[in-house]
DNA sequence: CATAGTTTGGAGAGCGCTCTCAACGGAACC
DNA sequence: GGTTCCGTTGAGAGCGCTCTCCAAACTATG
């Protein structure tokens, strides 16, 4: 290896400086005149030198690097290939770090390792955390130990979050669906341990409580399959069934195979709404009538937040879910429908680059 | 905060021992006494200690994280969020790194920022870097610098890489069309910047060759709307047009929704098969065939070659692409296939927990 | 010209850990 | 009994950097 490791010393040396001057410029310390600054800085170039991380970590305690905290549903990592929706908030908080030389750290654990990760990262942490799916009293823990976190999506009260309004948005699908005519809707809810899913099941029995609807629903897993076998379970239980509201998209693409394969027709027998708008509604047939989930610009706040040290306990950012209305809820769908708020997330991502 | 930091001097003031025997315990290292082995532990448990990950790696300059980087075309951090290829990177990598300490960092930058981040990662890396969509030249750069590299996809020969058979899947893509009687065969590739697109695009232009079939091709930008836009744009510049052969999934999508859109039928007027079997691919309508790409199973393979330490210059590893037929090429694209060599991506990665 | 105030730069003490090296004690051998 | 040797333990020197002093060099003031 022709590369020879570099240090702030070989730098202070080549610029004749003493150390201190030189780290006083690789972080824009004040009391340094142009001069020496200007020079430093020119070596620095022509060495092509980086401080070491390690180093400058355990010196300063501070961390050049951001976790990202995903706590799998039964420790199943398999759902993050899966999902759109965790690279969609990788994406999210990868804008936000965009030129601020943090890095992004990413840890999945299932619920029982996450003891240990909870000492893994209050050790480690200092730029922050983002929570994913991590229940209340994980949270709540997290929230103790660790400096700085925010949760993506509800959680226990004291710990900062970013939250959508999962609830409401359930609610608006459901209404949306009994506005074009349906009365027999089912939902297919995502799983218990999962914040959001509950959120959105709230809204459901809200929705259903409100216009005096039966409650039909069965756990579909977050997964295509999930929602495959829950669609025809429903259709087998329920044949006068004219709904049905899927917590996330990728269960609603398996839901209107389902409905398909049952030889019943997408809207014309059976609406569809799913939740998230993720890559699949637009590739489904029909193109799927769904609840546009801000993920990128959520996981964007929470960073900016972390970064920002704005997070203080009980901090809360909440984020409109508006529906997307494509062609799986029929003709009529787009009528009284209160006025999206939120630009699109891909190419509001698109206009911060 | 009531939690106080922790100190190797803490645990081995408690045990009765001195720091280096506590480290020793901590590091498995030999030497130790069994006795004073459990005594360590327990205080260690009772503690709830954990060491300093920075202090760590700057004493050892080993680290404890692994490097997952990717190079985004043209800059375009969207298509991370965009594109389920990503995401199934990050699950394999990671179900590679479970149960063994080691962290994931994500490091996602453009072609133009890529100087600065192999310093990065140069600087910092030890358990390794798998590189993602890097370029021969950047590749073989980073692989003088950081110590240990491997890419997923086709680089530079003397970077170890593990390969998926991008090249010959193209080439049985566009066989099968050939076989179910499709002579009017367009492909959708990828971007230049992208390694495994030049390989399909490779494996295009030989079944062509070979074939005596007509050069049809346009860049769909490995994104749904550009598969959209260069099928809507080939169906019109070519309206005989009877395959498409799209060389990822979400353009597959993006193109059979612009046929149908046309007014044409998929597979009847139009046959197509898609690349990556994705999760998309069983939503879209028909149900998606395309070139089963085993990314999870690569990228487990690549993380594990480089804690492994097994990857030397030239190291290499190919993995078979096989066709998933489904109905977008009708119901006669099975017959006279090769029988398929790997298993399905998800049943495999379930298999492993 | 002396004194106090203000920059600017350097010396040096750690940050928490690893790892080499030397010391120690007991077993084995001559 | 003395020597050698091995297994075990501890002392201490860094790893590369940050950051707090403190000194030196200026500038402003009386």
């Amino acid at each position: 290896m022709p590369y020879r490791k570099l240090t702030i010393e070989d730098v202070a040396h080549k610029a004749g400086v003493s150390r201190a001057t030189a780290s006083r410029v690789l972080n824009n310390a004040p009391g340094v005149s142009a001069d020496l600054r200007t020079r430093v800085d020119r070596v620095v170039a022509d060495l092509g030198y980086r401080p070491n991380a390690a180093a400058r970590a355990l010196a300063s305690g501070r961390r050049d690097a951001l976790d990202l905290v995903v706590i799998a549903c039964h420790g199943d990592i398999s759902l993050f290939g899966a999902q759109p929706y965790y690279s969609r908030v990788i994406a999210g908080v990868l804008s936000a770090l965009a030129g601020t030389d943090t890095q992004l750290r990413v840890n999945v654990a299932g619920a029982d390792e996450a003891a240990e990760l909870v000492d893994r990262v209050a050790q480690s942490v200092t730029a922050g955390a983002v929570l994913v799916n991590v229940s209340p009293a994980l949270a709540a823990r997290f929230h103790a130990r660790c400096r700085r976190v925010v949760s993506l999506g509800a959680t226990a009260p004291q710990v900062p979050a970013v939250e959508p309004e999962n609830s409401r948005a359930a609610y608006e699908a459901i209404s949306l669906l009994h506005r074009i005519g349906r009365r027999r809707i089912a939902a297919i809810h995502g799983p218990d341990c999962n914040t959001c899913a509950a959120g959105r099941r709230a809204g459901h029995l809200e929705a259903i409580r409100e216009l005096g609807l039966p409650d039909i629903a069965v756990d579909g897993g977050f997964r295509r399959e999930g929602g495959y076998a829950a669609a025809t379970r429903l259709l087998a239980e329920h044949p006068d069934l004219d709904g049905i509201f899927a917590a996330c998209d990728m269960m609603a693409a398996g839901a209107i195979q389902a409905i398909t394969d049952a030889g019943r027709r997408v809207p014309d027998d059976i609406a569809v709404v799913g939740f998230d708008d993720s890559a699949v509604a637009a590739c489904v047939s029909p193109p799927l009538t769904t609840m546009r989930l801000p993920v990128e610009q959520m996981a964007a706040a929470a960073t900016r937040a972390l970064l920002e040290g704005a997070a203080a306990p009980h901090w809360r950012r909440f984020f409109p879910v508006d529906a997307v209305v494509r062609s799986s809820t029929g003709p009529d769908a787009a009528l009284g429908l209160p006025p999206a708020r939120s630009p699109h997330p891909v190419a509001a991502l698109a206009g911060r680059t």
